[in-house]
DNA sequence: GCAAATTTGTCCGTATGTATC
DNA sequence: AGATACATACGGACAAATTTG
C-alpha cells in the first residue's frame, strides 16, 4: 500500500470530474441560462455552435441535451431556423401516460380507469365552490358547449367531441388552478389517443350524454352541491361501464 | 400550365417521406418494438448498432431518439453496459413542474399553490370512501409513520419529513388508483425542490404538525368523514400559510 | 420568385470511458 | 487483471428547411 505515487490515472484528469454525462451538464447550463436571462416561453435561444462555445461541449452533446429538454417541452426547435423556449405544457405526461395505458399487459383497462377516476374527482372536488361563490355566467358559458353538442348530435363527431372537451375545461376553470385544467386535458387526450387501441368507445355522442351534461348545467344554476355530485357520477358512469364491458371482453 | 413533365423535386425523392424528423420515426420504431414484443420494464433493448440497422439510420439519429426516450422514462440506459425498458415513473412530470415552478416570472407562487390544492383535492376527495369501507388496519398503518414523527420531531429534520412522505402515501393507496399515488408523490418531489428557492420553509417539524396528523388518524379510527375533511384542511393550512407569507414578501 | 445566408438535421469515422465477465 | 462489449464524446462534412434581401 506505501507506494511512492498514485496510479496514474486517477485524481481527476482535470477537464472533468464526469460523474454525470456532459450531455447532463449541458441540460442543466441550458435550464440555468434560461433562468438566469428570465426567457419567457417563445423566446430565442442561443445557436448550436454558439451553445457548443459557451458549455464546452461538442454538438453531438449539445444536440443531446437539447433533445432532452424539447422532450419535457421546456425547449422548442424549429427546423432551419432556430431554437425557443417551449411552452412548459404537460406532453410529456401525456407521451408518458399514453405510452403507459398501451404497454401495461397485466391489466390495460387500470390505467384509463385511473385516468377517469381522477377527472371525476377534480369536477367534483369542486362542487362546493361552485354552489358558492359563481354561478351564473359559468352556467352560461358551459350552456353554449351543451347547445353545441345538441346540434352536431351522432352527425358530427369530431364537432361534437370538440365541444365536449371545451365542456370539462370550461367546468374547472373557475377554480384558478392552471394545474387542474392541464393535468384534466392532458387525461382526455391520453384517453382519446388510448382508449380505441383497447376497443373502447370514446364517446357515444348521443342524447343520453348531452341530457347528462344538461343535468350538470341545470345544477350549477340551481346551486345545488349534490345535485351537481350526483349528475357528475351519473355522466362519468356510461364512461366506467364502458371501460368494465371491454375488459370483461378479454 | 400544360407543361409536359412536373418540376424536378416535388412528389417525394422515395426514400424518405421526411415530413418528420428521421430521430421521430426511430422513436416511434423503438416505442414500437418494445409493444410489439410485450417487453415490460427492465427488460433489455437492442444494442444501438442494432438498432441503427433495424431501422435505418445512423448512430446520431438513434441517440437522440434513446435520449427523448429515456427523458419520458420509457427507455433506461447503463452507460458500458446496455440499453433497457424504462420504468415509465412520472419523473418527466416532475422536471416539467419543477422547471416551470422555478421559471415563471410574474408569480412564482401560484404553481406551488396549485400544486398544494391539488394534493389536498386528492386526499378529501377519499374521505367518503374511507369511512365506507376501510378503516382499522389502514389507521394503524398511518398511525406507525405519526409516531415515528413524533420520535424524530425536530431534532432529525430527514426522518421526519420521510414520515410525512410516506404519511401522505399511504393515506391515498387504499384508494387502489396508482395514478393519484404516483402524481401525489410527484407533486410532493416539485415542493420539496421548489420551495427552498422561494425562501419557503419546506416543513415546520413542530408539535402542531404531528398533532394535525395524529387528527387526521383519529378520524379515519372514528370514521367521521366530516371531521377527516375538516382535519385535513387544518394540516394544509399552514402550507397554505406559508405560501402566502413567502408570496408577501416580495 | 430566386438566391443567399443562417440554422438545424443527418451521417460517418474515430477515440475514450465504463461496466461486465 | 484482462478482454470484450457497449455507451459516451468528438469533429468534420453534407443535406434539408426557413427566413430575408
Amino acid at each position: 500500500m506505501a507506494r511512492e505515487q498514485a496510479p496514474v490515472k486517477p485524481v481527476a484528469p482535470e477537464p472533468r470530474a464526469a460523474r454525470q454525462p456532459l450531455r447532463q451538464e449541458v441540460v442543466d447550463g441550458i435550464k440555468t441560462y434560461i433562468l438566469s436571462n428570465k426567457l419567457r416561453p417563445g423566446d430565442p435561444l442561443p445557436t448550436e455552435p454558439a451553445l457548443c462555445e459557451a458549455l464546452g461541449a461538442s454538438r453531438s452533446s449539445v444536440r443531446e441535451a437539447i433533445r432532452i429538454l424539447t422532450a419535457l417541452d421546456i425547449v422548442e426547435v424549429r427546423h432551419g431556423y432556430g431554437t425557443y423556449v417551449g411552452r412548459l405544457s404537460l406532453s410529456a405526461l401525456v407521451e408518458s401516460l399514453t405510452f403507459r395505458g398501451l404497454l401495461s399487459p397485466d391489466d390495460d383497462f387500470q390505467v384509463m380507469s385511473d385516468l377517469i377516476e381522477v377527472r371525476e374527482l377534480f369536477e367534483r372536488g369542486m362542487a362546493e365552490r361552485l354552489v358558492g361563490a359563481l354561478g351564473g355566467e359559468e352556467a352560461d358559458r358551459l350552456q353554449v358547449f351543451v347547445d353545441t353538442m345538441r346540434a352536431a348530435g351522432a352527425g358530427d363527431a369530431h364537432d361534437f367531441m370538440a365541444a365536449d372537451r371545451s365542456f370539462h375545461a370550461q367546468l374547472v376553470a373557475p377554480l384558478g388552478n392552471d394545474l387542474i385544467g392541464q393535468l384534466s386535458a392532458a387525461f382526455w387526450e391520453v384517453y382519446v389517443i388510448v382508449a380505441p387501441h383497447l376497443d373502447v368507445f370514446t364517446s357515444e355522442h348521443g342524447d343520453t350524454t348531452v341530457a347528462n351534461h344538461q343535468r350538470i348545467v341545470d345544477a350549477v344554476r340551481a346551486r345545488d352541491a349534490g345535485e351537481f355530485a350526483a349528475a357528475l357520477r351519473d355522466h362519468y358512469e356510461p364512461v366506467r361501464q364502458r371501460i368494465a364491458e371491454a375488459r370483461a371482453r378479454r
